[in-house]
This record gives C-alpha cells, sequence and structure tokens, in this order.
DNA sequence: CCTGTGTATTGACAAGTGTCGATTCAGATT
DNA sequence: AATCTGAATCGACACTTGTCAATACACAGG
C-alpha cells in the first residue's frame, strides 16, 4: 500500500474569533434584521423590527443582543424607544474574516 | 408620546440560504480545514485532518459531510483515502453573501 | 476470499440555540 | 407618585449541534 500523500500542513491559526462571528450570521432573522440596517444607513427603531418580523418582542431583542456581542451593531436609548445602528466595521471584518479564510487570489 | 420615528422598511428578502451558508462557517475546527484547503490549493487527505485536529474520526468525518451539504467542498476517493478540495466557487459565494447583506459602499 | 486500513454512517448524549410567556426595567405623561 | 409603553431580561421548552464509541462500508494486498 502506497503512502496517502505528501503530508498536508494543517493551518495552525486560531479561528474561534472568526467562527463565532461567522455563528452570529448563521440566522435568517438575524440576517435580515442586518440587511435592513445596513440598507438604512441609519438608525433603525426596534418597534421596526418587532412589527415586521414573525417573531415576538422578546425573540427579537435576543437576536439583537447577539448582534450586539458579535459586535455588528451599535445601540442608543432615545426617550421610551431602543434604536439599532450597524458597526461602522461590520462589512470590514466580516471581509476580513473572509480573506483570512480564503485568500483571494491575485491574478497577474 | 411621539411616534418613534419614520417607520423604517424592513428588507424582505429570504435569507435562508444565505444563513444555511454562514451557519456552515460558524466552527472552528470547519474554518480551519476550509483554510488548509485554501492554502493547500490542492486535494487534502482525511487523513491529514484526523491526524492534526484534536477530534476524533467520525467527528472529522461529520464536520467534512456539513462543508460538502454546504457546498463549499468536494471530494474524492482514490483508492483507500479520501481527498477533499476547495470548492472552486467557495470564495465567490461567500463573498456574494456578504455583498448582498451589507453591499459594499462605492466611494465616489 | 479473507483480512487489514481508512473513511462514512449510526446511535447516544451533553451542551447550545431559537422561541415564547412572564416579568422587570427605563422613560414619558399625567 | 401612579401609570403607561417600549425594550431587555428571565425561565422554560423543544430542537439542533458537536462529540464520541460502535458499526458498516470501500478498497488494497495477500
Amino acid at each position: 500500500m502506497q503512502r496517502c500523500c505528501p503530508p498536508a500542513t494543517v493551518d495552525p491559526a486560531d479561528r474561534s474569533e472568526d467562527a463565532a462571528l461567522f455563528k452570529a450570521l448563521g440566522d435568517p432573522h438575524r440576517l435580515t434584521m442586518l440587511a435592513t440596517l445596513a440598507r438604512a444607513d441609519d438608525e433603525v427603531c426596534v418597534c421596526d423590527f418587532t412589527s415586521a418580523l414573525p417573531l415576538n418582542q422578546p425573540t427579537v431583542s435576543h437576536h439583537l443582543k447577539i448582534l450586539r456581542d458579535a459586535g455588528l451593531v451599535t445601540w442608543q436609548r432615545r426617550g421610551t424607544w431602543v434604536y439599532y445602528r450597524l458597526a461602522v466595521d461590520a462589512q470590514a471584518r466580516i471581509a476580513r474574516a473572509l480573506d483570512s479564510l480564503i485568500p483571494e487570489k491575485v491574478h497577474a
């Protein structure tokens, strides 16, 4: 029996942070929230999410907390309402994670 | 009490496919496998993963199946060994999902 | 054809996740 | 101060997920 191959080197970098970032993106409702924030290019009131999404208010809050913990959104209370905004570096952070995972080919 | 705001329009697109893609990226070991495949720029034998990762063989197989189901890798049996390769459109598909989520600004 | 080796699949289990009802908290209005 | 409203937190529950031991499968070599 022959050897399987020239032994490939398994990438040693710790990917847990990037995995956590992608995990935060692993729910359709959270993606909808992020897409909404990205397109609003401005604050969005929580009430807009609770009224437009097929989710109860605590569930919306739960998803927003996950996005907050992932550093993808910022929030601000103004009066009774709370407004969320896409983190300025959200796009860049995801893009960087992707490039670190699968570096884009440099075409001659 | 005042109105909360001009009602923001929640993005109506169905994001479940993209969410499934990101979910497949939501585990550090799977990211390590993908990063390895991307850098090998060639096939990698399953045996390299089982020997280098702190996981038992069935668990490695399990993660590879998830990557297969997500269409991120292809595989080929050759003799006793099985070799995995990064899907040619893996980078593009993830990049497209990201751009559809948070469209990159076009700077004047 | 039998045996050995590498990989996929199955079954089981603990831990994590998405969801909701109930409650709590923060501001505003009276 | 009492009350009202919007949002966060808590507790519970069903479902999913990561992991492993045991088993089944595919191919190679005698």
